[in-house]
DNA sequence: TGTACATCAGTGAACGCGCGTTCACTGATGTAC
DNA sequence: TGTACATCAGTGAACGCGCGTTCACTGATGTAC
């Protein structure tokens, strides 16, 4: 039974895997709009209608490449945590913040596929939407868990306001926070992703020298808005 | 001298005027990357080469729109804050960054082209980079001058830090203003725009109900950092 | 274990379309004398 | 005020290229009996 050949199974996965990191290496040079599916079939010495084995449409493969970078992106920033400490809220916020901005300046093209503007004409199906909140559980967890440690907001203001705020969906992804700090939970991740999106298209150019340090800075100020303070 | 047919250079102004707003309204559909010369000559009734009378290569309608979107967003900016009162620090910044939203909702595909993803294979020339400061400065300007009337540090925390932070190009933006408050002052730059993106690219969907109230909740958050109390 | 049939990957040609850019041209508008 | 010439807007054809998707096909791999 020396049979090495391939499975159909797995040379079908193995083409998909191939086609995607074709992909990838070619969003990088033109784009995601400026993907093509025969410029990827070129690219892997196929004729162009094979790809339509794997693939049956073109906005099929941006559906793949999409939840990809999601769940990459996820998995990275849960990985990033579980290397810290529990107790250690800002330790955890920074190691998240870190890894995101890591992640995306190794993968800028993907990063701008799913947190840059839209591709035009595309719309992304329904069951990208749970890959997408991977990221955003991370920082919601973090601050959850520092919430549930040690129940006071950081300096607490007007707290009022919060009840009015009208957030949805987040009874379940911050269960038992007051309404202020999930508030503010989607302020620290708006300002992660703000960031990173300014650092990625050049928008600190001219005005931001050692971007290390800024973003050091950065998530320091945001975690004193979220998280108790830490006691060293 | 009833002459009213335009001059060739009235005429001149009056056609480059539509071409760019015929691109505008086609950008809306297919987004900057996919914007044709062919098909806004097509839109304009004229033939493909005729476009090349006014601009020389795309890229250069690309260039004209860019500059067009910085300077139509710049003077948004200018006129809100001017109709605020100088000393109500709190009231002008709420004025700039509800036009700054405001504006991105009536001209997304222009907000897109400027805060989005860079446009794969452009690489915008040295002079997009004066009018795309002008929303900056209003903003930097509304820190600077509540500095300047009374200049304490919002709560203030570790001032030392800031010294370390190598901005660059900031001593003339904001001139007299601490290093940290500068820092800060980038964060909420950058504060307002990830809100905008987010909320134009839809990653607000599923947990923010009232985007509004959120963000004069984000507003009031971060004026705070960067401004003295107000005394109301 | 061997044969018959079904499944599937990849081919090659084609359809119908789009694009940016160049070029020699016509005819109208503007300028200099 | 009139004529001669230069400038410029717009035409129409062409170059050379790209794209997504469909379809009938060959030949290899897998499955059922």
């Amino acid at each position: 039974m020396s049979d090495n050949r391939p499975s159909r199974a797995e040379a079908r996965a193995h083409q998909i895997a191939t086609i995607k990191s074709t992909s990838r290496r070619l969003m990088a040079e033109r784009g995601a709009p400026g993907l093509s599916l025969r410029e990827v079939a070129r690219e892997m010495g196929l004729v162009s209608s094979a790809i339509y084995r794997y693939f049956p449409t073109r906005d099929d493969l941006l559906t793949a490449l999409i939840v990809d970078a999601y769940n990459d992106l996820g998995v990275a920033a849960e990985r990033a945590v579980q290397r810290c400490s529990k107790r250690d809220a800002t330790g955890r916020l920074h190691a998240a913040a870190a890894s995101i901005r890591k992640w995306a300046k190794r993968n800028p093209s993907e990063y701008a596929l799913i947190y840059g503007s839209p591709v035009p004409g595309y719309e992304a199906p329904e069951f990208t939407i749970e890959p997408a909140t991977r990221v955003t559980m991370v920082l919601a967890n973090i601050i959850t868990d520092a919430w549930r440690e040690s129940p006071v907001e950081g300096p607490a203001r007007e707290a009022s306001l919060g009840a009015m705020l009208e957030l949805s969906g987040m009874e379940e992804v911050m269960p038992g926070v007051p309404d202020v700090v999930r508030a503010r939970g989607l302020m620290v991740w708006t300002q992660i992703f703000g960031f990173v999106s300014f650092e990625l298209f050049g928008h600190y150019r001219g005005s931001v020298r050692n971007a290390n340090k800024f973003f050091d800075f950065v998530v320091d100020e945001i975690a004193e808005t979220v998280l108790p303070r830490s006691r060293d």
